[in-house]
DNA sequence: GTCTATAGTGCGATAGAC
DNA sequence: GTCTATCGCACTATAGAC
């Protein structure tokens, strides 16, 4: 099995009760939640039983992983729609037949990756944005937080957010509603340091916005930071200096 | 013929000598480059002569215009390769083989699209960020044109970020040429303001680049910015006041 | 200049052999 | 559990009537 997947490597029950140590950078982060790919295979795999025809569960995880990483590759790569399913059997390996034995159209197939994808997103970020401490720290420990989650799922992030417009009522809604719980959870760590007078803001929610716009660029225009030499780490630096500055009292 | 269609409401000939009254704002940026919607579908149909295969002018500008403005909607709706020619002959009430007296096949519309957004984008961007001036200025002057100008040709803007990814070697390496000429643009006001003293910078090319960020946010999320009911004025301001104090010395 | 009709291609999905 | 073969459909593009 490919390690190299994120379907495979992002385990939440691992993280509860382990306070990160500081400072919380991506390669201690990605250590962290690179967790037992077999527990979270057999997860997606049972999670999706009603619509996978199969009986083995060794094969089933290990074709659903190939499965998964094809379909971002690919999809990433000439859009989900443009994706063919004749292109995924030639990128998997398996025949046009035996995709079908893991999931019931191609629609379906788009759902189950983008909601496997949101259980993940959802519960590291609960599991790692810090609920106390003062606004300054729990900003940085959001945005760190964020930032190096795109990273390890930078995939999986870059065809949310370019498919979005595509997905049908019930996807797209939860797109939507992923995008505004991200962005109210930067503007209450704002409020919170505006109360305490750590912060000054024109706007909380603007503010917010305006982070999130910096935190998404990153995933976005990769070949621009890939090119430049920009680090990961780097870039979180400057995010954090830029807001600090913009938000100083 | 339809005045709201952007493809026929700018005109870079006309702004030459006539500097933008100031405080700059989006009423006047907008009447400002809604010019004879005649001489820039002439200047359309005129350039893709080789491939129109209509001889009178007045019936192949009308449709032109019509077919731009319709392949945009389609486009951002579900994409420009599930857009089939049949949507676009529904949507513009011309059959299928009146649209290929436009245009030599789909691939093609999309070239003749793109090529056109990005002439006029360069050329108002050219005609309307100032050039003189102190860093401060001319700062404000590239943010509010820039964000301006996304709003009037928002459509383009839109599908030209969407669909960028699938543009074949030619078309994708304008597009990323496009995206660093801007970046430059913003890095080099900022460069001088760092020199008069005015800006202190961490990094001039990040800077540029969380501006570009921020400014894209607009037009890539606008049920966001529209449903809260912000103007683009007031995130002009929003925008200008957050990198304002992120650089201050 | 615009239409209808159709050729040729590649798609999603399925049936049945192994 | 996986394969090959095939169905019905929608697509791009074109030919020829009007």
């Amino acid at each position: 099995m490919d390690i190299e997947n994120w379907v495979l490597d992002i385990g939440h029950l691992f993280f509860k009760g382990n306070p990160m140590p500081k400072p919380m950078t991506y390669a201690r982060f990605k250590r962290r939640v690179m967790v037992s790919m077999e527990d979270i295979c057999r997860d997606i795999f049972r999670k999706n039983r009603p619509t996978i025809k199969i009986k083995k569960e060794a094969v089933g995880i290990k074709n659903l992983a190939t499965i998964f990483k094809a379909t971002l590759k690919l999809s990433n790569e000439k859009g989900f729609q443009a994706m063919s399913l004749r292109d995924l059997s030639a990128e998997t390996g398996l025949s046009m037949g035996a995709l079908y034995s893991y999931f019931a159209g191609k629609e379906e197939l788009l759902e189950i990756i983008h909601e496997q994808g949101r259980t993940i997103t959802f519960s590291v970020l609960d599991e790692h944005v810090a609920q106390t401490g003062t606004a300054p720290e729990r900003l940085e420990s959001a945005v760190r937080t964020h930032l190096y989650l795109s990273e390890v799922m930078r995939d999986w992030f870059f065809f949310a957010y370019m498919e979005t417009r595509y997905f049908r009522k019930k996807e797209h809604k939860r797109a939507i509603e992923g995008e505004l719980y991200t962005e109210q959870l930067f503007c209450d760590i704002l409020e919170q340091g505006q109360k305490e007078g750590a912060f000054y803001l024109e706007s909380s929610i603007l503010t917010a916005s305006a982070i999130k716009a910096m935190l998404q660029d990153w995933y976005l225009k990769r070949w621009k930071y890939t090119r430049r030499k920009i680090s990961i780490d780097a870039y979180a630096d400057f995010v954090l200096n830029m807001v600090r500055r913009a938000i100083w009292p």
